[in-house]
DNA sequence: TGTTATTCGGATATATATTGTCCGAATTAA
DNA sequence: TTAATTCGGACAATATATATCCGAATAACA
């Protein structure tokens, strides 16, 4: 029972987006070296969240990525959800159908106890992840961080930003 | 991110042992058996809950597994973590410390805010399996089971347990 | 308007975790 | 003492997650 790496970064590329003039974007490439990881992995995730509709991509010369929406409109389990995919941690196999005294598929309408407890149990995962939007998790980062950092991370934004010509 | 079948099987493991009378067991294959699933992977689920103190396992002729303890003092969470073991899902790999801006160690005291929102939505689901008894599942069980297969499953029951000797 | 540099996007390999299996050690009834 | 029967951990096969590559598409520029 493990989440992704890429749900890390995904998260971290998402957050990094937001201070993203606009009309600007970030590449895959930028992105993936600013957090060292694998450039082709990062590209991964990012088409993921693309598809999600949660970033916009720019093709071409001077493309990139830049989010689709405002960071309040994307929280933390919209991520999760784009990357992991929207399917159940737990799968119920239906096991009380089997064996010498499986029960028959009819008397099998009602979910299983076990499957309903995991169900609501993930619910509220789901839910608590909801609650965390990409702009809370922005201003809690522009709070706990020191001035030198910031403005660290403005010059590299300026150097490697590049103006997006197109909005598809 | 899904959690392992081991899981379903030990939860129906579990309850089936509720309705053991007092010192009897039921061997792995017997609950390998009544579910349909492979022996041996069945035992080595038994074999975690016995490590996590869950079930009592006897050995030699007329061994087998029971509850080690009231149902009710079982919570769903317990059997989770048994199989599953502790970690959590989320594994911050701290990569705000990585690339040309990453922060210094010194400055990482505090937790991820990424982390941490994962932190928290892991409690919540914790918290919710936590909730959910083994006493409770089976109460759930004999309310919505039809009389004739819970006679069936005593018949059952009534073949296969074998009284235990010693209670190590 | 053609050409080229640069980017995203999906198809393709590798590593890791999960799933499944086997055989020896231990225990108990006879 | 013996032998049947069990649990327990070490060992393979499979599925998933991780990482990579190359082609398709787009926009800048001459």
């Amino acid at each position: 029972m493990q989440i992704s790496k890429g749900v890390e970064w995904a998260a971290h590329a998402a957050v990094m987006m937001i201070a993203l003039p606009d009309g600007r974007g970030l590449k895959a490439e930028a992105l993936a070296r600013y957090h060292e990881v694998p450039t082709a992995y990062m590209a991964k995730q990012l088409q993921a969240l693309s598809k999600a509709g949660i970033v916009q991509s720019s093709r071409g010369a001077h493309g990139g990525y830049r989010l689709a929406k405002p960071a309040t409109d994307i929280s933390l389990w919209d991520i999760t959800a784009a990357i992991e995919g929207h399917a159940p941690a737990f799968r119920c196999t239906e096991i009380r159908q089997n064996g010498p005294c499986g029960l028959k598929p009819k008397d099998c309408k009602n979910p299983c106890q076990i499957a309903s407890a995991f169900a609501l149990a993930e619910r509220a995962f789901r839910d608590s992840l909801k609650t965390v939007s990409l702009a809370d998790l922005g201003a809690q980062v522009l709070q706990n961080s020191r001035p030198d950092h910031l403005s660290e991370v403005g010059n590299w934004l300026e150097n490697e930003t590049m103006p997006l010509s197109d909005t598809r």
